[in-house]
DNA sequence: TATATTTACGAAACCGGTTTCGTAAAAAGG
DNA sequence: CCTTTTTACGAAACCGGTTTCGTAAATATA
């Protein structure tokens, strides 16, 4: 696009075309004098290399990819912040995929991606895929992929999560300090990694209080916004109703208190939540929400720099990188501890 | 990186490495039959062409920019979503990047970008921006630019927005209706259009008003979270503070909102408040939030609609392109319209 | 049957850089 | 002063596709 190129600087200069290229590059087989006219010129007529012939030659594109299922969401809004700090000190662009949580979009990015379009993968898988052959496909072609948040455990390669299991442990177990006695595990999917890595926690934690009363229900909440409101109102609805609620992501919340604020039920009194969540609005929430809040930032940050590593360092063992970034607990009036008093 | 190439496949096909090329490109040069033996082998070994290769030659990149302050912020992460299903559809590739408010940021991004690295701009500029140098280089360039949300009205291109100085309008005036007599508009920058246009619309309702108890003040908050909560707070604080405000964007709420609960002033009884904002808590605040809602992301979709007209079609004049889609007023708890008993 | 046209393919230039290799001239070493 | 090394640069191959152009064979037309 850009008219101005190396080949017509040459022609300007007298000086061959690779001369222009090395002193653009600083290349020590050039004269101080030359570089300094050559970059002279290039800056005048904002001459800027054509990055896909560079790309081409150099077999890197400077590029890595995000691959997630959603951007309006506050933890995958935040990780991006992260990976794009890292990205824009490295120089590498990002290219945002959006897989909107459909197997069948994931499928098509990855095979794309194969083509040698990025350096590097940054991946946090979808909720609804359950094949994970073109994933094998892109990690055979020596891709270097860093899964974050929703990982993939059958391909061996780096991994950034956060505590979930010892998250969904503590969030059952502090709803049942706060008096609980029926717990609903709100899922989005049954094959998600750290959703069921969460629900595992809640169980155990369920488990270890030995006491039969707290009846432990899980129930698989839908992709789509208004099905997975009324699966909700269903839920409350119920003449059994759960006395607490621990819904997996951040976008169960606004459901739930829409229900409850509708139906009647009163938060904290009468049912109690914890929301795994990275929303800033929690403090201002009615109740502010008592959330599980993940390292977002923190864990695409790493997630970027583990990749980075892995696309410098020679002989970088992606694989046996395995980040484990705690996540927090916020105690806000959602669900408080009961003060004996 | 991906080990096989046209040229490999041609030799293992004993044909030429055009005739390859054409028939992954569906050329009527090439015979049925060899087209369905060619695609046949580059099926089964998953050749993916390289992009940069293609790109070069065809001088075209099947990518786009986007080029926003902010991800983590319902407006732009909507807008995303609107501008990637237009993206995904005509197989486009769109990167992301990320000013953070910052001028030098975008313009290094801008720079880069008149590189040929896209083929067209979806833009919304930064709130600090005061020299658009960089931006008349690209402009130069004959890249293609939209301008979505925050435009720049010095480059003559295509826009789309939403109706700011009406809304700003009719956020005062749904104020005064409420009673308010002194209605303070939160502003982040002075040289934005968007917040200067809505600025605008405020300060006409309440000329319009004609009462001249009806103070107008604008406070200009900052570009940090800290810093803009201490500000807000100072004008809380103040003796004569406002019963009404406006916030003109979506970053304003929690830090109002907080400072009210924790200073103890009632929204809406003390303080009625509204902000520009698309967050999907709004319902859920305490209280429920008036917003002024805007087309986030058919204002993405649109933008990057009028971008592909210009990317195929001939003498498409983009600079004739002005779209404006209406925001909406939702009227919540935070400021309600005074029932006159 | 002779000529015109169409079909199907190959050779080679091309996109715009990067990199290898070769070399004249200058500088250093003996 | 002659040889060796270093410096500074140019020619050309190369990355992996795409596209133009040329052409033999097949088919159509007269």
């Amino acid at each position: 696009m850009s008219e101005v190129n190396i080949r017509w600087m040459a022609r300007e200069m007298k000086l061959s075309i690779s001369t222009i290229s090395k002193a653009l590059n600083d290349s020590h087989e050039i004269s101080i004098e030359t570089k300094r006219k050559v970059l002279e010129l290039a800056n005048q007529l904002h001459y800027t290399p054509n990055p896909y012939a560079s790309s081409l030659r150099r077999k890197k594109s400077n590029t890595i990819a995000i691959v997630i299922p959603e951007v309006a969401d506050s933890y995958f809004s935040l990780a991006i912040n992260g990976i794009e700090t890292v990205a824009m000190e490295k120089e590498y662009h990002v290219i945002v995929y959006l897989t909107h949580e459909n197997a069948e979009r994931e499928a098509s990015i990855l095979k794309d991606l194969s083509s040698g379009r990025v350096d590097g993968v940054l991946m946090s898988v979808s909720s609804e895929t359950e094949n994970f052959g073109p994933l094998k496909e892109l990690h055979a072609r020596k891709i270097p992929i860093v899964f974050f948040d929703r990982i993939c455990e059958e391909i061996p390669t780096a991994t950034v999560t956060t505590n979930d299991f010892e998250s969904g442990y503590s969030a059952a177990k502090h709803l049942m300090d706060c008096g609980c006695k029926k717990i609903t595990y709100l899922s989005i999917s049954n094959q998600l990694s750290i959703i069921n890595t969460r629900m595992e926690g809640y169980k155990k934690a369920i488990a270890d209080e030995g006491n039969d009363m707290l009846l432990a229900e899980v129930v698989q909440c839908s992709n789509e916004a208004p099905n997975t409101k009324s699966m909700i109102r269903e839920l409350l609805l119920q003449e059994d109703r759960p006395d607490g609620i621990i819904a997996s992501v951040e976008k169960l919340a606004t459901p739930v208190y829409e229900n409850c604020h509708e139906i009647g039920i009163h938060i904290p009194n009468q049912l109690k939540m914890i929301c795994f969540s990275n929303l800033t609005t929690a403090t201002i929430l009615n109740p502010p929400l008592t959330t599980i809040t993940q390292p977002a930032f923190d864990m695409g940050k790493t997630a970027a720099e583990i990749l980075f590593k892995a696309l410098t360092k020679r002989n970088y063992i992606l694989k046996d990188q395995h980040i484990v970034i705690p996540s927090e607990l916020i105690i806000r009036t959602s669900a408080f501890i009961k003060v004996s008093a």
